[in-house]
DNA sequence: CATTTGACTTGTG
DNA sequence: CCACAAGCCAAAT
């Protein structure tokens, strides 16, 4: 059975490193799925409670989390990537120093 | 099969 | 920085 693109997405979301995040365009074009930044959204929304993907390493292209400041998603990324060394300026990401580019 | 919706991206103004 | 439009794709209805 081959891996379907969800499960593909998965994986390289999996490869992330701690301490870096990439975006939905990077993991989906990583995942060798161009165009799909908008369905690897869907796939982390459909994630299962019990999964052990880091999905909060994955934000979109603005280096901005997803969610409206305050949602509990919002929060629970933030506090994630904090406790990553990621470091937030505004709400924001530097993705100049914390986008996983692939090895 | 057509329409809607969404954790997206990029370009314009 | 914000709003809008167009492009792209998958799953749900």
């Amino acid at each position: 059975m081959e891996p379907s693109n969800r499960e593909r997405v998965w994986q390289v979301i999996h490869s992330i490193p701690a301490g870096k995040v990439s975006t939905y365009g990077k993991v989906a074009a990583m995942a060798g799925l161009p165009n799909l930044a908008r369905a690897v959204g869907r796939y982390l929304s459909e994630l299962p409670e019990g999964s052990k993907i880091p999905w909060h390493r994955v934000i979109n292209s603005q280096g901005k989390i997803s969610f409206a400041v305050g949602t509990e998603r919002f929060l629970t990324q933030k506090e994630k990537l904090q406790g990553e060394d990621i470091n937030f300026s505004n709400n924001r990401v530097d993705l100049k120093t914390y986008l996983w580019q692939g090895e």
